[in-house]
DNA sequence: TGAAGCTTTGTTGTACACAACATGGCAAAA
DNA sequence: TTTTGCCATGTTGTGTACAACAAAGCTTCA
């Protein structure tokens, strides 16, 4: 289950550890554990309705179930889990006005990104992106969809990379943890190569506006692609049924 | 020290328990305590650097630490109290850059905020706001600074009752709850008078942009009275020196 | 006199036992 | 057979003792 997501759970680390540089070891193993449970939610290792047992979790990180309630009530305030007291903690479900509400919003948030003093990518950040074309390159030569969601998640926090200010970016963050397994439930099996090739596609259109040091663009172009995808979750969302 | 704050505090429940009604006595009662305490550090009952302690705090509420240290995570979850081990729960004081991007930030959502699915407002809700504009008048008579900080919260949470969008409804009362202390502690006495005069003429703006239904307008004005008690804050902060 | 190390004190973080609660199953009565 | 009430079981929420930690004061030695 927990596999290979060390090198990436370090990566979004260090894109959070930032802005806060004390950390105290307790903070730290909480933050580890929290970003493991998060990525089992949005990457469908958990699926909506699951059940997550304190008890457990809290015997396979080796703590007490007091700390791991801290990090349960931190992924509730995100609205990951939801807790009923004598039931169980859940992995929530999303119904689909509150998807639409998040993706409109994520479509504003995308454009004042753009606009509120952004970061200029470096050129080793550029490089890690050029890798993830790569990367995708490989994925629509033999397509994944649990590696495409990891990958499109790894972009995502390195597009997050780019908002200077901390509060629009922690916001950001939020709002696209909270779409990405919706995402990727709906998204049929049959469209997963276009989809892959598609993400290829727009995050070269992405790195080539950062190359340029073309920011406010950056911002346009993420817009367009959120609203575009969320178009196209609805159909596919009308075709599946759902 | 508690004073009669129940009546605002029950206000604002009104306005959050709307989209979630499943609340149990639990989180009810936490809710309570964390509106509570939140109020006593934006209306500066609890000054930055204050420290709160644990123990004291859940002797007062009735309660035992653990669901206190809950609200207080919250809090801190929050940015308004940072907690150290070992040392001391303490209000947070924001320095001028993370002021600077909150407002930033402000700026853009309360532009947002008229444009994405607004609430209309009721007629009773209309008559609240006029409520607020004689509490106005009586304070510009005999100016008083916690009555003043208390009936801008009023009109601020009456505000975000018209943000039809959930998220971005408690990011933009997030953000607001960050400055709101410091705007209070950098408004200098002499100023107070002219402040409140001025807030009177803007919420009857708001109120006319109401009454004619026309919500976009409501975020424009909005966005314009957030970007300018910014450059007053800078001002004020200039004058006095910090 | 000064400074380093130890001790004391008070605080937040953790572990664990128990309370509160919801749910499903079972039994008994209609 | 159906329904109603009760109980058993398992889960989250709470209280409490203790561990981890930091800071201030004291002591002792140079």
């Amino acid at each position: 289950m927990a596999l290979c997501k060390k090198g990436n759970n370090s990566r979004r680390q260090t894109a959070k550890t930032m802005a806060r540089q004390k950390k105290t070891k307790s903070q730290q193993r909480a933050d580890r554990i929290y970003g493991e449970i998060r990525d089992r939610i949005c990457l469908l290792d958990y699926v909506p309705g699951d059940r997550l047992s304190e008890e457990e979790l809290a015997e396979e990180f080796g703590i007490s179930r007091t700390p791991l309630r801290s990090v349960l009530a931190r992924l509730e305030s995100e609205g990951l889990v939801k807790s009923r007291h004598g039931v169980g903690t859940f992995v929530t479900k999303t119904n689909f006005e509150e998807l639409e509400e998040v993706y409109k919003l994520r479509i504003e948030l995308a454009e004042i990104a753009g606009r509120l003093d952004p970061i200029t990518k470096s050129e080793a950040g550029l490089n890690r992106i050029r890798a993830m074309i790569v990367r995708a390159g490989d994925l629509v030569e033999q397509p994944d969809q649990k590696a495409f969601a990891r990958l499109s998640l790894d972009h995502f926090f390195e597009m997050a990379g780019i908002i200077g200010n901390a509060h629009l970016r922690d916001i950001t963050i939020r709002m696209q943890l909270l779409t990405t397994r919706n995402w990727l439930t709906i998204l049929p099996e049959r469209h997963l190569q276009a989809e892959i090739r598609r993400f290829r596609s727009e995050i070269r259109e992405l790195l080539q506006a950062m190359e340029v040091g073309d920011y406010q663009s950056v911002g346009h172009i993420w817009r367009s692609h959120i609203s575009m995808s969320y178009h196209r979750l609805k159909a596919y969302a009308g075709e599946t049924g759902t």
